[in-house]
DNA sequence: TTGTATGCGTTATCAT
DNA sequence: ATGATAACGCATACAA
């Protein structure tokens, strides 16, 4: 035992578990020792059990069990340049429709021995670049991200880093990135579609910000679009674009139904809390739902279907959304060829807070 | 240059960057030999940017930027015996008080350069011991988890890996773990005392599963300690437990309204989405709210308030929850005391669905 | 201030 | 089937 001031430098694998005993955390090569075997041997033992006899392997269990031996992650992230992380980058965790989306993502995921970094942008680019520049540091092996209004050196980073990747949420044919989700715009075209068949000519829109949020601007293009198809355009005053939340649904309808000109006869919000609020400013300014107003949301949340009049929306399976990215990317990792991405389907809720356009034109007063 | 089948064995550090070129991710190594430096310093240069003279410094940073390079999470981790990441298990995100509470605590962690691994244990036991696992493999400096109900060994895990650790969201005064929370008895106790206030006598109680959910429990304990204090009982039939959401609410009205024998004058749910069922069976049965039938939910959810009748209930600041749950971790990451933990308030929030208990006996019919 | 050398815990290659 | 041993990418005593 040295007892000079210098610690003699040890031969480097002996005492080195004995020194970290103390810790309390074993290592593979405590493990192997107690077994009587090499660590080599541990290591297969767990990553390929039929390459280790019966025997031996049953011993390297009893042991590893004996010593609480846990397996250390980035010290198998370095040797075997396969971290097991994926990384998911949303908007945030305030919106039910995200939660939803990383749910199902992280529960393909962790079945498969992969766990899940989650990243929130909170709505912008920069910091998504940022956590992209975290995932990437934490080695992960694939990402998934919502929406692709995003710097472009998010994507190159991905790129040149070789992580596959998905946009998720939203789906956009022409898009040059791999997407699952579904196509807002045409969602949002067939919504209103749905209102001019109904014979509605004045619509009003109530969204969430625009700004560096694509999916947004594809809705109200979808919008745009059916309405042109019918030769119809969106007033400037009739597009309310403000937080998200019923609070500024009731202020927009309250300030729609107060602006001179013509009133709207429907009007469409970004998700169902802007509807909620709009309904409800809609009972206290005594608004006739559906005879004088049509109101439609989107997301098809519980509630929807139970309020009364119950809201017509349009529902998106998020969950299942993020169960596919997840499904899709093990693919990839699996050496799959990249499949061109998936398109899933907007469904359409109609129900009573939608009808019939007033017969006399209510447009004027 | 080695024309023999063997390849030379390489002196250890030499080629290696040259050979990794190919792959497209650089190394350290590959940063020091661009910079002019060592190794040593490049790793200074970022660490501990005043160790090293501005000069080298800038050059360093030039070099690592010319590369695209990212530092090696595993590396780093398996080098320096710390990870960066902490870790978070909920029961499940979709609910939103749970993904709130990881929104607070990513945001702090966030700030911090701490990465946070995400797990859901989908109200299992089993499944929440089964992720601590994989956090501690993954090397997690800190830890939240919701609840305590869980196996004693994933406590013993955490402590015996020395990972500090909070219980979140519920606080109990007499628990082993530290906690960050609400006292889930005692609002509901208050909730009860409030309605017994009011004159009611006569109770029923909507609630989630009890199971392995030490939460619902408490909220059951406290409910009945209220009632005792005044000589009262729940009765076995107004008990009703079920899967959360508005259906189960629906569904246990309308029990309630049918059996015989004295019916509630109020009722208390375990959440808004429960007494939203509630509050609309009611309706479809004519029951008066809150003439007939006083409603209480838990959580203050946005709707709460703009329904209406508007929802009496309870409101736990969550994201509040999180962050002050990262904080106190932090502090002790940071080599401070471990505090005992934090009593967070639930407050009351009175609305329209709750009044004063009908002055006839109306629990006889 | 900077460089040298070694270790972190595991996997993987190559012998045996 | 098993063992030696060299990486993996970085941090850090220690020396200079």
């Amino acid at each position: 035992m040295p007892s000079s001031t210098k610690p003699t430098p040890p031969s480097p694998r002996a005492a080195q578990s004995r020194a970290r005993r103390g810790t309390g955390r074993a290592v593979l090569d405590d493990v192997a020792r107690l077994a009587g075997v090499s660590t080599a041997t541990v290591s297969r033992a767990f990553n390929e059990p039929d390459k280790v006899s019966p025997a031996v392997r049953e011993r390297v269990q009893q042991a590893a069990l004996a010593l609480d031996w846990l397996p250390n992650a980035a010290g198998r992230a370095l040797a075997s340049t396969r971290s097991h992380i994926a990384g998911t980058i949303i908007p945030t965790l305030d919106d039910q429709v995200f939660a939803s989306l990383v749910s199902g993502t992280q529960s393909v995921f962790a079945a498969r021995g992969i766990t899940l970094f989650l990243g929130c942008s909170n709505y912008d680019p920069a910091q998504a670049l940022t956590q992209v520049r975290v995932m990437l540091e934490r080695g992960v092996e694939a990402m998934t991200i919502v929406g692709e209004a995003h710097p472009p050196e998010l994507f190159e980073a991905l790129t040149r880093y070789r992580v596959p990747y998905v946009v998720v949420y939203s789906y956009r044919a022409e898009s040059p990135h791999p997407c699952i989700g579904f196509d807002n715009r045409a969602a949002f075209a067939s919504l209103t579609d749905y209102l001019i068949a109904q014979g509605h000519r004045t619509f009003a829109v109530v969204m969430q910000p625009a700004r560096d949020n694509d999916r947004v601007q594809a809705r109200l293009d979808g919008i745009r679009d059916a309405l042109a198809g019918h030769g119809l355009a969106l007033l400037p005053q009739h597009l309310h674009e403000g937080e998200s939340g019923m609070a500024f649904g009731r202020r927009s309808l309250r300030a729609l139904w107060q602006a001179p000109g013509p009133r709207p006869s429907a009007i469409l919000c970004g998700n169902d809390q802007l509807a909620f609020g709009v309904l409800r400013e809609a009972a206290e300014l005594g608004i006739d739902i559906p005879g004088q107003l049509s109101v439609a949301g989107f997301d098809d949340v519980a509630m929807a279907r139970e309020i009364t009049p119950a809201l017509t929306t349009m529902r998106v399976d998020t969950h299942e959304i993020g169960r596919l990215s997840a499904l899709h990317l093990l693919e990839i990792l699996d050496g799959a060829a990249a499949a061109p991405g998936r398109r899933v389907e907007a469904r359409l809720c109609p129900r009573a807070s939608t009808g019939p356009a007033p017969a006399m034109d209510s447009t004027r007063r």
